[in-house]
DNA sequence: ATGACTGCAAAATATTTGCATATTC
DNA sequence: GAATATGCAAATATTTTGCAGTCAT
């Protein structure tokens, strides 16, 4: 937890403990998970965790460069702490998130056609290999 | 308007007036709209069309194939009627969708690590040449 | 005590649904 | 005239905002 404390504050953002809580949680649980999902979890550990406060708190993470939006589902926002280059494969069955791990040589930052690139976002669709079977 | 018409019928959709006025619109302004920016130029045109119809005709087309989502800015869904393999670039600052046309090795249909693709979606965001210089 | 943070409740947004009316073949 | 499509109004879902209370230094 410590770690995760000092990430936060190299960032200018003051380590308060549903803070830290939300971030510990996105770090550890590599779900991707939502808004509504974090707070349902998190909830149980700090019971006055607030819809508000997850809200204002990953927006807060987005903007700090401490996470990512991955918008892949139609239907839903889920959150990424993993800054990492990466790609996304969403099960549309059972609406899973696995990462995918390469790099295309046009998908790197940088500029194409003389727009400058800041994030490259890989999103693949489809069934996934549990799903395919069942 | 005629191959628009046989485009819906094909697809075994009745190609009302509402239907067709929509379609139309997403092939000549290739301006990657959302349901509302539809909506507001629409009623001009079409006096009496509703979100409703809006949101069904355009649920009517991704599911039958003639349209696809754009879940590139956070905070709106926009809609493309092109569906040949292109990625799209995102200005933050101005909001403008742009299309990319290349193809990365990776992002193709078929098969990653045992997952079904059937999609793919790649999302470049950043300024455009447009807004670089002001 | 000051300023930052939190969280409730209400508001704003976006999208969906129920149902009565209208349209099409 | 039956089936399908449309559109209004209300409901739902999601996210944001205003503001009063709380916490930490």
């Amino acid at each position: 937890m410590e770690e995760l404390k000092d990430i936060l504050e190299s960032r200018g953002i003051k380590p308060t403990y549903q803070r830290l809580a939300i971030f510990k949680y996105i770090h550890d649980h590599k779900v991707h998970p939502t808004a509504e999902r974090l707070y349902r979890n998190l909830i149980k550990i700090v019971p006055t965790m607030s819809r508000t406060t997850i809200y204002n708190t990953l927006s807060m993470f987005v903007e700090k460069g401490l996470a990512r939006t991955i918008l892949i589902s139609p239907t839903e926002v889920r959150y990424d702490a993993d800054m990492s280059t990466h790609h996304h494969f969403w099960c549309e069955k059972c609406g899973k998130i696995e990462d995918l791990f390469f790099e295309c040589e046009k998908a790197r930052k940088g500029e194409i056609e003389g727009n400058i690139i800041k994030e490259v976002h890989g999103y693949f669709k489809g069934i996934c290999r549990d799903c395919r079977t069942h």
